[in-house]
DNA sequence: TTCCAACTCCCCAATTATGGTGAGGCCCCG
DNA sequence: CGGGGCCTCACCATAATTGGGGAGTTGGAA
């Protein structure tokens, strides 16, 4: 079969998706397309959930998950410190969790090269668009340097689709944070206990209590060290 | 003069930058490539800090700057919601302070017609690129549709090399947490309290001071919510 | 104009977190 | 085989946070 995919038919593909199966259908195509192993696509939730479609097989996918991997991926890590598309070789393999993490990849036919594209959301939301192959290091750098544009507009449509399909994602985004809640809510994730941040502030203390409860009450927290992480996870403070 | 400069050229010259001016010269050298009126790059810091290079007159940056246009700008509040691309016409643009701006900016030589790419980096950076004109929405739709991809790269590799030239994003590298800390960190962020994450772990609530006293000794924080914002923030734990 | 959200201030009592100190067993690496 | 990091447990006293009340001003939006 002559190869006639293009990668506008890919994305326009993507644009008419409409399930999440159609997702992991561009991922077969592209797969074909980009003539690498693995094509996968993870959305790592704030909640710990986990969604991703791609090309893994079944047996590592819930390998994965069982294991929660999530925790010592180095690409997930890695990524999450970093704006740029980074290659796996790239990354920080010390720990012996990591290494384990990896070999036991390739055993499940991950193959030993991956480049991976991090990609952010609005509220915090975070995912990965990842290729792997099994190949030597010169083919790979080859590859993913002609290739590295295309990765990244995929990586964007991708999310851009995902993020459609993710149900409930609007109505939390209304809960914005006050002025002065933000300002709480940055201090106290620097460190400040609640007299320093009032004094910061130039308020009573009891008055800054006003605030810490109503953001912990928008943000649905339980107390303000969640109410913190929260703010933070969702992108409405930065520390 | 003919138009010779290529997509390609301008992403070299992005690359090959290292100077702040020299990201100035891309923006100018860009208008010319795309043909608009404007083009700008803005990075909007939670801590209210902006740093910007682009086109607009420098009346109009102080004006936006001094009366903390930010806080009304649609452009802002929009993109921080949305992932896609936006045409400024699909903003709200209700509230009166948001129509004012835009008169204002109009005056400003800004031009009628704007589409924004919202881009976010590690850290909760989220930054802004924007394209505008003086012309009819046709002519705009066409442009933009035509552009897209292009746009959506250009703001990816001006923010690249944004990141690049922040100081202090590549900090001191993240002590990591030994297994149980990581899952005392976590639990906390999700809103439980000591004695919750203790029967979690199944370790008595003593046990687990130590991991979050030992966390916050390794994380240099001065209490708890510091403790979770920092392991938060450098990616260690993921809420 | 009227309403609402945001900002500001206050008390009391109960609950929770923290600081300081100490100690035993386990496993890995040099 | 010893040092170091990790995991586990404990007490005491103090400091900090939280829950549940109530109340007045201001500025922008319907």
């Amino acid at each position: 079969m002559a190869m006639t995919l293009t990668l506008d038919q890919i994305l326009a593909a993507l644009e008419k998706t409409d399930t999440l199966d159609g997702l992991q259908t561009a991922t077969e195509a592209l797969r074909t397309f980009l003539g690498v192993a693995h094509i996968v696509y993870h959305w790592v939730d704030s909640a710990g959930d986990q969604y991703g479609c791609g090309t893994y097989s079944p047996e590592w996918r819930s390998r994965y998950l069982d294991q929660n991997y999530l925790r010592v991926d180095p690409v997930v890590s890695g990524c999450f410190q970093r704006f740029h598309p980074v290659d796996w070789k790239r990354l920080d393999w010390s720990s012996k969790a990591a290494r384990a993490l990896l070999t036991e990849a390739i055993d499940h036919g991950v193959g030993n090269q991956g480049f991976t594209v991090p990609i952010r959301g609005p509220n915090g939301q975070f995912a990965l668009f990842t290729v792997n192959d099994n190949c030597t290091d010169d083919a790979w750098q080859a590859f993913t340097q002609a290739n590295r544009r295309d990765l990244i507009l995929i990586a964007h449509y991708f999310n851009q689709k995902a993020l459609e399909f993710e149900p409930g994602r609007t109505p939390e985004v209304a809960q914005a944070l006050s002025p002065r809640e933000i300002d709480a809510m940055t201090l106290l994730a620097i460190g400040y206990n609640r007299a320093q941040v009032a004094d910061s502030l130039s308020i009573s203390e009891h008055t800054l209590r006003v605030y810490i409860e109503s953001a912990r009450f928008k943000l649905g927290a339980m107390n303000t060290t969640h109410a913190v992480a929260r703010a933070l996870s969702r992108g409405l403070i930065v520390v």
